[in-house]
DNA sequence: ACTCTAGGGGAACGATCGTTCTCAGGGCTA
DNA sequence: TAGCCCTGAGAACGATCGTTCCCCTAGAGT
């Protein structure tokens, strides 16, 4: 076992325990014993854990955008229907329990503040996606319902966890339609 | 000193640093300090940081929606736009940090249940005031709107809190108008 | 004045955490 | 085969946590 499947372990643990319990309540050995990896090879790889909570929330960064954005690529009719449609699917996976990102926010934003930023990364990545479905819509403001989208999207991720309803993504799925509708030139134009 | 007198100094305290800092983060002795009662009050109050946790949940919960429906109360014309404007000064307050509950629930919903139900009670009960705004207007399915007015709140909310920009309040407040008037008889009649 | 008791300050305890250190073993080269 | 270095297993360390315990003082009641 070298290094880089050393890595690809721990990171894999480091997904499946953090998100699922929290950050502060997984302890080192129990990440090593998930990677099936030793101590020495765990502090080989990084340093610290706080390197590991970063590499984890970097990791699953990419993961989740690129699993969205190809969903939409396959939904190229109603692209911003389909996020939510994608929304609904995550919510309803077992172990479902919200943004990792807003959990790490709510855990350690205020205390570490390397982990506050990768939050600010992730969720403006987020954004700039849903802009780039909105540029492609002819609305009078687009960063007004680039906005709205997000907190759309926000609001759905967490409040499908606490509710434990995934049918929440239903509703901010109209909820987007309507307001997509309501924002197009061509809509405020006619009326 | 008395009990009662120590029971609200701990939860000032508690309010406090378990917002701005999270709970884990807070040890007992620096509650303690920061209510300025001893330790043998502090397990003579609550016998457990549990306890107090649980404690500090549901007073911040009473205290947040009753602030929301005075400010509610005393704007009567706009009800629902006035609950995004309450939302924005909140956002704007200094140490805002996002809502508690989520932030409370990403840190421990998984590990502590009683810390679980408490957030979805706080959840319920907002959207059960929503509801209560919307059954005031005349709308086609009261379930969906105030679903999705309680998205907004959540999702600006959180999303404030990350991007730091208590401005989203005012996206959120357009779209809940947005969306309250897609919704009512009376528009969807005369189309 | 003496006793009794409640309360404050803070040491102590046991558990757990992140991190480092020790040591034995096993594959490599000479 | 002998020496060497890397690795794995896990003990050890120091810090910190929640909680309990001890000791001393101060004030009320007789």
């Amino acid at each position: 076992m070298d290094v880089d499947e050393a890595r690809v372990k721990l990171l894999d643990a480091a997904e499946e325990l953090f998100y699922e319990r929290g950050i502060q309540a997984v302890g080192i050995d129990e990440l090593r014993a998930g990677a099936g990896i030793s101590l020495k090879r765990l502090y080989q790889v990084f340093p610290a854990k706080q390197q590991i909570v970063e590499a984890y929330l970097r990791r699953r960064d990419g993961r989740w955008r690129a699993r969205l954005a190809e969903y939409v690529a396959d939904h190229p009719d109603d692209p911003i229907p389909a996020v939510f449609d994608w929304l609904r699917e995550w919510f309803a996976e077992p172990g479902f329990r919200g943004c990792a990102f807003v959990n790490s926010f709510g855990e350690l934003g205020s205390t570490e503040p390397g982990i506050a930023d990768v939050v600010r990364a992730h969720h403006a990545a987020v954004r700039e996606f849903l802009a780039g479905l909105v540029a492609e819509l002819d609305v009078t403001d687009p960063e007004e319902l680039t906005d709205q989208l997000w907190l759309l999207l926000v609001g759905s991720s967490t409040g499908a966890a606490i509710a434990g309803d995934p049918a929440l993504a239903d509703r901010a799925r109209r909820a987007a339609q309507s307001l997509a509708k309501a924002a197009t030139r061509e809509n405020s134009v006619s009326l």
